[in-house]
RNA sequence: GCGAGAGUGGCGGAAUUGGCAGACGCGCUGGACUUAGGAUCCAGUGGAGUGAUCUGUGGGGGUUCGAGUCCCCCCUCUCGCACCA
C-alpha cells in the first residue's frame, strides 16, 4: 500500500476495471426490482462544465447506492446532438457540424469516464444519427395520421440571431431561450404538434406528479393556464356580423360599456372601411406599458341588455388567446378601467363587495373592483353573488343561443419547424398536383445530407441543396420538392429516455410494438414496460416547462399509439441548483468558471465528488470554494493515512460479523454504537431526500471517532476492522475509486460495486446513556447524565436530585413539571 | 402587479412530531513537530463579560412550560409568470 493517497493512479485503474467488467450494463431481469436513474443528457458543446459535473455525480451516487440496495439499476447516457452551436461552429471555423459534434462527443465521453461516472454505455443514444432521428420522423408521420401534426400559417416567434422560429415555451422574457435575442413576430407556414389536444390531461395528471418539486408542477399548471368561461356573441349594429368574445366574468356582463378587439382581428378588415382608421389601428404601439386604442366606428349590442356600445381596436388584446375580442367592463377589470379613463368611456359598476351598505351605483375612482361580490343593476341577477350569477348567466346564454360555456388554455400548439440545417428533416414532400404528401414510412429515414454549404446567410442550407430538395412525389411520381425545415431539437429529447430502454441508437425499433390492427395495438415492447417510468430524473430547473412538458406530451402520444403503458414518464424529479462562484452563476462571460479537467488533475475526481455532494443539498445552489475542495481531500487523506498506519491490523479480512461484544470497553462500545448510528443516518439521509451533505457529515463524524480509537485487544481490533469496513462501504457511492482501492487493502477480493449496503441494528444504535437537560422556566440550568429509557418518574427524580437544581428551587413549589423522553425536564416555578 | 421559495456565526451549511441552536466542513486564533510550512497533528472558535451569567436564528407581535420550527403583520433577497380577458 502506498503511503500517500495518489488519486490519479487509482482512478484510472478502477475506471478501466468498471468499464472492462461492464458492471453497470444491465439486462431486463424481472426477478429484481428495477430502478431507472436518469440525468438530462448534455448538448455536446465541447466540454463538460461544473453544472454537468454536479448533475451527473448526483445521478451516479444514486445509481451506485441503489445497486448496493439490490436494485437492477438502469443508468444510461447520451447526446442531445442536434442544434445551433454546431452550425455556428461550422460558419466560424469551417468545420462540418457532424465532425464538430462527434469530436465533442468523443472528448466529453472521455471526461465523463474520468469523473468515475458509470453508465450502461451499450445503450448510448446520439440524436443526430439517422438510426435515432428516423424515429422522430416516424413519430411525426404517426402524429400526422392522427391529426396531431399539422401545418398552418401563423404569426410566430422569430429569433433574428438564430434565424429561426421558436415555440412559445422557448421565448423567455421576450427573448430567445438560447441566445436572449429579442424575439420578433413573423408570419410563416409552420408545422405544429397539437399539444393542446392533451392540455386537459397534462393538467389533470400534474396532480399525480407527487415526486416532483411543487414549484415545477405549479409552473406547468400555470403554463397550461386553464380557464373556464363563456363565449358570447355580440351583434354588430347595422350588420349581420357577430362579434364573439370570451370572458370568465359573465357576472359583469351588465357592466360592459365597450368592446375591444385585437388589431389583427378579422372583423376590422370586414367592417372598417375608413382608411384613416385602419392606418391608426396599424400604428398602434405594442408597448405593454401604455394602453392604446382606436374607435372602429362600429357599435355592438349587449345580448342581455340590448345596449349599444362602441367597439375599439386595442393594443392589449391578444389575437392568440380566446377569440381575440373582449367585452370591456371598466368597473371590474383594471385594464379596461385604465383604457376607459384614457378615452373617457363610461364606467358602470355592477358588483359591490359583500356586506356593502346600500346598493347605490358607485363608479370607482382609482381602480377597478376585480373581486367577486354581489351583483347590482344587473336586471334579474341583481342581488346574486358573483359565483351564482356566473352559473345562471352562463346557462341563460346557452339556452337563448347567445353563447356557450367554454374552457380556454394559455397553452398553444407546439411549433416544431426550424429554418436550420442541423436537425431532423421533416418527412414531407410537396407535389404540384398531390399537395402535401408524407414520406412513406418505408422510405425513412429521410437522411440529412452532409454535402451542404453552410453560410449562415439567406435561406436554410437545405433549401439550397438541390440534391436534397428535388425529389419525386411518392404518389404520382412527378417532380416534387422536399420540406426543407428541420424539427425543433426538443423533439429529440422528448423520447430519448425511451430509446435507452430499447437499447440505444442501433436497437431502437417501435414497429414490433404496433400490431397490424391499428385500433387495438398490442403491446409487446416488454423492455419499455420493464423500465418505464424513470424512477429518478435529475436536471436543471430551466426545463420546468420546456423539455419536461414536451416529454410528458410525447409519453401520452406514445401511449395512445400503444407503445408504452404509462401515463407519465418521470416518477420523481430532482432539480439541482446552480453552481455559483463569487456570488454568480459560473459562466464564461463572467469569467468565473472552474474547469473540471484541471480540478480532477489536481485533486482527483473523488475529492471533487465529495466536495460537490458535501457543500450543499442537491436542490440548492452550490457555492464553489477551492478551500472547501481541499477540505474534502483532507478528509480522504486522513482515512487513507489511518488505514496505511494500521495496515497490519486492518489488512486481515474482517468477517463482517462481530463476535461477542458484551465485554467491550466503554470506548469500544461507543464506537460500535456510533458505527450503527452512522449507517442509519447515512441511509436515512439518502432515502429521505438525497441530502448527501448530511450523509457525508455523518460519515466524517464516524471517521473522527474511528481515528481517535485505539484497540486494546483482539476483539477490539475486530471491531476496528468492522468499523473501517462499514466506513468504506458507506463512502463508496461518493468516492468510488478511493473506496474500491481501500476495499482491496483491507483484504477484500471482490468489487465493492456488487456489495450489499450495510444495515444497522436498532438495539446497538440506541444510546445507553443520555444527557438530561434540566430547565427551570424554559432556561437550561443543569445537565446530568442518566441511563436511557427510564420512565418519566425516575427521570423527574434525577432532575430534582441535581444539587444545582435543588439550590435553585429551594423553598419554592413547582407549579408544573414537563418531562420529555430522552431529552429534558422543564420545571416551572 | 401575481405566484412560489428563502433569510441561522466571518463563510458553506446542520437541527424527525415545537424540546440542549450552530452538527460537519471552510476560515481564523494559539500550540506541537520542523531548516522551512501554504504539509501534518493537538486545542480553541456565535456575540458581550475577568466571572457566575446575559444575549442570540431578518424586524415586530402572538400561541406555548418551551418557538429557528406554529399563527398574524412588516422588511429584504432569489426565482417563475407578466396585459391570458
Amino acid at each position: 500500500m502506498e503511503e500517500r493517497y495518489n488519486a490519479q493512479g487509482i482512478e484510472k485503474k478502477w475506471q478501466e476495471f468498471w468499464d472492462r467488467e461492464k458492471l453497470f450494463a444491465v439486462k431486463e431481469d424481472t426477478t429484481l426490482p428495477k430502478f431507472y436513474c436518469l440525468e438530462m443528457f448534455p448538448y455536446p458543446s465541447g466540454r463538460i462544465h461544473m453544472g454537468h459535473v454536479r448533475n451527473y455525480v448526483i445521478g451516479d451516487v444514486i445509481t451506485r447506492y441503489k445497486k448496493m440496495r439490490g436494485f437492477n439499476v438502469l443508468h444510461p447516457m447520451g447526446w442531445d446532438a442536434f442544434g445551433m452551436p454546431a452550425e455556428n461552429a461550422a460558419i466560424k471555423h469551417s468545420v462540418h457540424p457532424s465532425k464538430w459534434t462527434h469530436e465533442n462527443i468523443a472528448y466529453m465521453k472521455d471526461q465523463l469516464k474520468k469523473m468515475g461516472l458509470v453508465y450502461d454505455w451499450q445503450r448510448e443514444v446520439t440524436t443526430c444519427s439517422p438510426e435515432y432521428y428516423k424515429w422522430n420522423q416516424w413519430f411525426f408521420l404517426k402524429m400526422l395520421e392522427r391529426g396531431l401534426a399539422y401545418k398552418k400559417a401563423s404569426s410566430v416567434n422569430w429569433c433574428p440571431s438564430c434565424e429561426t422560429v421558436l415555440a412559445n415555451e422557448q421565448v423567455i422574457n421576450e427573448g430567445c431561450w438560447r441566445c436572449d435575442t429579442v424575439v420578433v413576430e413573423k408570419d410563416l407556414e409552420q408545422w405544429f404538434f397539437k399539444i393542446t389536444e392533451y392540455a386537459e390531461e397534462l393538467l389533470k395528471d400534474a396532480d399525480t406528479l407527487g415526486g416532483w418539486p411543487e414549484k415545477v408542477v405549479t409552473m406547468q399548471r400555470n403554463w397550461i393556464g386553464r380557464s373556464e368561461g363563456v363565449e358570447v356573441d355580440f351583434r354588430i349594429t347595422g350588420s349581420d356580423r357577430k362579434l364573439r368574445i370570451f370572458t370568465t366574468r359573465q357576472d359583469t356582463l351588465y357592466g360592459a360599456t365597450f368592446m375591444s378587439v385585437a388589431g389583427r382581428h378579422p372583423v376590422i378588415r370586414e367592417l372598417v372601411k375608413d382608411k384613416e382608421i385602419i392606418r391608426q389601428i396599424e400604428a398602434l404601439s405594442d408597448d405593454p406599458e401604455e394602453k392604446q386604442g382606436v374607435f372602429t366606428g362600429c357599435y355592438a349590442e349587449n345580448p342581455l341588455t340590448g345596449e349599444r356600445i362602441p367597439v375599439y381596436a386595442a393594443n392589449f388584446v391578444l389575437m392568440e388567446y380566446g377569440t381575440g375580442a373582449i367585452m370591456a367592463v371598466p368597473a371590474h377589470d383594471q385594464r379596461d378601467f385604465e383604457f376607459a379613463k384614457k378615452y373617457h368611456i363610461p364606467i358602470k359598476a355592477v358588483i359591490v363587495p359583500e356586506n356593502t351598505e346600500g346598493t347605490e351605483n358607485v363608479a370607482p375612482d382609482n381602480q377597478a373592483f376585480e373581486d367577486y361580490g354581489i351583483l347590482i343593476e344587473s336586471g334579474p341577477y341583481s342581488g346574486l353573488s358573483s359565483e351564482e350569477a356566473r352559473g345562471k348567466i352562463a346557462e341563460f346564454l346557452e339556452q337563448e343561443g347567445l353563447g356557450k360555456k367554454v374552457v380556454h388554455y394559455k397553452l398553444r400548439d407546439w411549433g416544431i419547424s426550424r429554418q436550420r440545417y442541423w436537425g431532423t428533416p421533416i418527412p414531407i414532400i410537396y407535389c404540384q398536383s398531390c399537395g402535401i404528401v408524407p414520406v412513406p414510412i418505408d422510405d425513412l429515414p429521410v437522411i440529412l445530407p452532409e454535402d451542404v454549404h453552410i453560410s449562415g446567410k439567406g435561406a436554410s442550407p437545405l433549401a439550397e441543396t438541390e440534391g436534397f430538395v428535388n425529389t419525386k412525389c411518392p404518389r404520382c411520381g412527378a417532380d416534387a420538392r422536399r420540406e426543407t425545415d428541420t424539427m425543433d431539437t426538443f423533439v429529440d429529447s422528448s423520447w430519448y429516455f425511451i430509446a435507452y430502454c430499447l437499447g440505444g441508437n442501433h436497437k431502437v425499433n417501435f414497429t414490433p410494438g404496433l400490431s397490424t390492427g391499428e385500433s387495438t395495438p398490442t403491446l409487446h415492447l416488454s423492455q419499455l414496460s420493464y423500465w418505464m417510468p424513470v424512477d429518478q430524473y435529475i436536471g436543471g430547473i430551466e426545463h420546468a416547462v420546456l423539455h419536461l412538458l414536451y416529454s410528458r406530451f410525447f409519453t401520452k402520444v406514445l401511449r395512445d399509439l400503444g407503445l408504452v403503458r404509462i401515463h407519465e414518464p418521470f416518477k420523481s424529479l430532482l432539480t439541482q441548483g446552480m453552481v455559483i462562484k463569487d456570488g454568480a452563476k459560473m459562466s464564461k462571460s463572467k469569467g468565473n468558471v472552474v474547469d473540471p479537467d484541471l480540478l480532477v488533475e489536481k485533486f482527483g475526481t473523488d475529492t471533487v465528488r465529495i466536495f460537490s455532494m458535501f457543500a450543499a443539498p442537491p436542490e440548492r445552489d452550490l457555492e464553489w470554494s477551492d478551500q472547501g475542495v481541499e477540505g474534502a481531500l483532507r478528509f480522504l487523506n486522513r482515512i487513507w493515512t489511518f488505514i496505511y498506519k494500521n495496515h497490519g491490523v486492518l489488512s486481515i479480512r474482517a468477517t463482517g460479523q462481530l463476535k461477542d461484544v458484551s465485554h467491550l470497553s466503554a470506548s469500544a462500545s461507543q464506537l460500535l454504537r456510533k458505527t450503527h448510528q452512522t449507517i442509519k443516518k447515512v441511509t436515512n439521509s439518502i432515502e429521505r431526500d438525497y441530502h448527501f451533505n448530511t450523509a457525508i457529515a455523518a460519515l466524517m463524524e464516524l471517521v473522527n471517532e474511528t481515528l481517535a480509537f485505539s484497540p486494546s485487544d483482539e476483539d477490539e481490533m475486530d471491531l476496528l476492522r468492522y468499523t473501517v469496513r462499514q466506513v468504506i462501504l458507506l463512502l463508496s457511492p461518493f468516492a468510488p475509486h478511493f473506496s474500491e482501492e481501500l476495499w482491496r487493502e483491507i483484504g477484500e477480493r471482490h468489487t465493492l460495486c456488487n456489495e450489499t449496503w450495510p444495515s444497522w441494528n436498532e438495539d446497538i444504535a440506541k444510546d445507553e446513556e443520555i444527557e438530561l437537560v434540566v430547565q427551570i422556566n424554559g432556561k437550561v440550568r443543569a445537565r446530568t447524565t442518566i441511563a436511557a429509557g427510564l420512565d418519566d418518574e425516575t427521570v423527574r427524580e434525577s432532575a430534582f436530585g441535581d444539587a444545582k437544581i435543588q439550590e435553585l428551587i429551594k423553598g419554592k413549589t413547582p407549579r408544573k413539571v414537563i418531562v420529555v423522553q430522552g431529552r429534558l425536564v422543564n420545571i416551572v416555578i
